[in-house]
DNA sequence: CGTTTGACTTTCG
DNA sequence: ACGAAAGCCAAAC
């Protein structure tokens, strides 16, 4: 394969092991997880990426959620993330919002 | 190469 | 607090 390729499986792979350590208990932003993987400002890029993701990943997907507090996935795929979250001890209102000021992942703390 | 799209973010009303 | 509009960036067409 070309090195472009390469390229872009490297990107993918910076972002699953940002978010490979994110602990239960504990939620991301978009664009809080592609800083973190080194890409600023690529949060929709982000986003991109974990709807590609395959199922048998066992990466906690579920912790990333949007700048808002708030699930960003539509219909059932978002109550399914909620039921997720919760069972990790992260609250979730009734309008799937989350306390940021609770619940969000800081690398630079606790460390 | 220009246009459209989107699991985003921020600002304004 | 909520929705609309604009901004931003990479991938897909």
């Amino acid at each position: 394969m070309t090195d472009s390729t390469n390229a872009q499986t490297d990107a993918r792979q910076r972002l699953y092991t940002a978010l490979a350590g994110i602990p239960a208990g504990y939620v991301i932003t978009y664009g809080q997880l592609a800083a973190l993987a080194g890409f600023s400002r690529r949060a929709r890029w982000a986003g991109q990426v974990l709807k590609q993701l395959p199922q048998d990943s066992r990466l906690p997907w579920h912790r990333v959620i949007n700048a808002q507090g708030k699930i960003s996935l539509p219909g059932d795929a978002g109550e399914k993330q909620r039921a997720l979250l919760e069972s990790e001890g992260v609250t979730v209102s009734d309008s799937l919002r989350i306390d940021l000021s609770l619940f969000s992942w800081q690398k630079a703390d606790t460390e």
